[in-house]
DNA sequence: TTTTTGTTAATAGTAATACTATTGTATATT
DNA sequence: AATATACAATAGTATTACTATTAACAAAAA
């Protein structure tokens, strides 16, 4: 996994000036994926990163136009990341059903190790993208940055594995709703364990979350 | 549906002072809902909403400490409404797989009628909480506010669901994870099908988010 | 060599936001 | 009539997100 970073392309129109042509990019990135999971999307601010990158705050901004487009930022890394462990892990799988248990493995499971192969810590983003990634579309603006583009990576995700759904039965009516409901769902089983307990059925010991969606989806679809 | 008014109770420690006491308590929350509808919750601020009501700012803040206990508030009064609709509409049912049914459709289903038994527009106020809803349990200070019972509503809610689904299926492991996937899903596919519609299985002329949900647990306790 | 051009980041802001300290006024109580 | 209380309005402050302008510096051109 260790030429991983060339696979990770994010569109351009995402960023003013891409943060992998300098230094001062990847520390922007970097530090900013720990800020915002230290102290939350809504108390991180550009002036705080600055302080602590050692730049003005000015200068983030011929990165990034907006703190909200970092976020789009993160979360379209993330996926293109994600989509390239699924495309890597299930192209020498022989069944439907082998891809979609290794898709649902991918999308649900807890990640626990940072492969760092860059400046990107992968853990902590996934923590990110968990407890502030909704709020990239809960906007607004959501038509029209869906009209540029920027849930794209996201919504080539969903398609591939519903093609697995597919292909398994290719008469079921929902895919696309499946997987959607599969990966949000995922995200916020994983805040409730934690925060809302009550609002899960998860036990120490072993990934309950896994085990709910892979069942719930096996018998969706039979 | 005329006297709902008053089985809609919001626990007193989630305001400063209770808005259904005054006339101007009300128009915070009626004319406030309208707004955040209009022009999203990041972009409504207390000062717009006093000039609307013809009311100063800081009057607001007699009410309510923040913005976001407003939103916390309105989540919290959406919750305490659906449950009576809930205990109500499930009463006189007689098998629990007829009550889990009626809560499926209840928690699910577009709302596309205001009963406007008060100052509030339930149609207005469930498009916020599928739009901006996520945003009240999102924040940093999720644990504190759990703690102090901001979420008490709507984990009471959820134990009601999936008491019934253990009534159908005692042995059914995760009946939480299933019923909070439901509600939390059944919302962003809502708002997937108008912004994002490629993420879900969406058709005009029929409830699929209904029809989708209600296979989904039917096939998953089986 | 000098000048021009382009790329970088720093300075120093602005407008708006979330929130608060204080004062004023109406109403109720004694 | 005097006092206490409840209420909202005034007038703020600190912070935020964001921007216009300038400065530094290196490479290319004259």
């Amino acid at each position: 996994m260790e030429n991983l970073k060339i696979n990770v392309v994010v569109d351009s129109s995402l960023c003013l000036k891409n943060p992998e042509s300098s230094e001062l990019g990847k520390k922007i990135v970097g530090k900013g994926i720990e800020m915002i999971n230290e102290m939350g999307y809504e108390s991180f601010t550009f002036k705080k990163l600055g302080e602590q990158i050692g730049s003005n705050e000015s200068s983030i901004y011929r990165y990034f136009e907006s703190k909200h487009a970092l976020l789009v930022y993160l979360v379209n890394w993330y996926w293109s990341w994600i989509e390239y462990k699924l495309v890597f892990g299930t192209t020498n799988l022989n069944t439907p059903e082998e891809k979609l248990n290794k898709a649902i493995q991918l999308l649900v499971e807890d990640i626990k190790e940072d492969n760092s192969f860059s400046y990107i810590n992968e853990v902590l983003l996934n923590k990110i993208i968990i407890s502030e990634g909704s709020k990239a579309y809960y906007t607004k603006e959501i038509d029209n940055e869906n009209q540029k583009g920027y849930y794209a990576t996201y919504k080539r995700l969903v398609q591939r594995i519903s093609d697995f759904v597919l292909a398994i039965q290719p008469n079921y009516p929902y895919p696309h709703m499946l997987i959607s409901t599969m990966i949000e769902g995922a995200h916020y089983q994983r805040y409730f364990s934690k925060h809302l307990p009550s609002l899960t059925d998860t036990e120490s010991g072993e990934d309950t979350i896994v085990k709910f969606y892979t069942e719930l989806i096996q018998k969706a679809i039979k």
